[in-house]
DNA sequence: ATCATATTGCAACAATGTTGCGTTTTTTGT
DNA sequence: ACAAAAAACGCAACATTGTTGCAATATGAT
């Protein structure tokens, strides 16, 4: 069975269900086809309504309730990450980093994102380099150094995206 | 007039009349209690309803949709502090750092927190090394050969306080 | 005092997320 | 393959957090 840290697609139904078993959760049509979302889309970092449209763009119809409790599995047994929008206050997803959940929990694994304030779509920069590591370890460090027990570190970077950027781009992503 | 990095209370009504219209805010019966509040608790970080429970103690009426927009025009005066809540989402407000607002916004100034998930209490990691600015410089470039603007970095820990660490602490702190 | 406007209160609405419960699907055991 | 157990699902109703429109009121400037 493929790692999921093999980023190389496409990935074939025995992968996921292959994942999904691993985990301990049963391979049904709304696992599968929400995994494999994440999956092949290793940088995208979704709210339940995106995820919810995407599927429904892709016919398959899975309930609203359905996908929170979905999405809150995938990520409790940690095949994803839940992260807080900091604009909207609303959960997001994104594929957890290869294998080991705690890899997103865990201060050594600090993965940098990036959120457009203007559509507020997030990327996640995956090359969370050496010195980027190095920082993290050093405040949490100096905070351990004052007793206090620092156990995740959060990167982000707000801005504005390439899209939104353009001043007259075709397709003007909704602010919402 | 006292400025707010003066943290000796008590502050009297001038003081805080005199913050409030430097800030371009009139002076009424609930922002000046609300604002009094803040002060006189500067490690405090409520949300809405925390603040409007113990305006109610005082006797203060405020209705509840006035508290929304009151406290989002302190914050967006820069008297108060927005943060999300990691845990339950919403909004905590807490007594902006002595004067300068934009020391948070600045993208060249990263101002590492971190932040106790048990009593939300949050301190400000002065010592912005010089590495950290090179690590933010970095992912800022990197985003910029992407075409993206990146315009803020927000750079937060999460972890347990040394206070609400203690095994057998006497006051313990009240959890959120 | 008076006028413009910032602020307030009320009601209604919106977005996000949760709970209870009966039904369906998947897994397990034989 | 078949039946029982358990996980997952769908629906409806509810909870929390935050927002909008608008008329009434309080505040600051003249």
């Amino acid at each position: 069975m493929a790692q999921l840290a093999d980023m190389t697609l496409p990935f074939s139904d025995a992968d996921l269900d292959g994942w999904l078993s691993a985990a301990g959760l049963r391979r049904t049509v709304a696992t599968r086809a929400v995994l494999r979302l994440f999956v092949t889309h290793p940088a995208w970092l979704p709210t339940h309504a995106e995820v919810e449209a995407v599927l429904q763009q892709q016919g398959v119809e899975v309930n609203r309730v359905t996908l929170y409790r979905l999405l809150d599995r995938l990520a409790s047994v940690g095949l994803l990450a839940r992260h807080v929008d900091e604009v909207t206050r609303a959960w997001r997803f994104a594929l957890a980093a290869s294998g080991s959940v705690d890899a997103e929990r865990d201060a050594s694994g600090v993965v940098p994102r990036f959120e457009c304030d203007a559509c507020h779509r997030q990327f996640r920069l995956t090359d969370a380099s050496p010195p980027t590591q190095a920082v993290a370890d050093q405040l949490l460090k100096t905070l351990a150094s004052l007793g206090h027990q620092g156990q995740r570190v959060d990167l982000s970077i707000h801005g504005t995206c390439n899209v939104c950027v353009e001043p007259a781009s075709v397709g003007k992503q909704a602010s919402g």
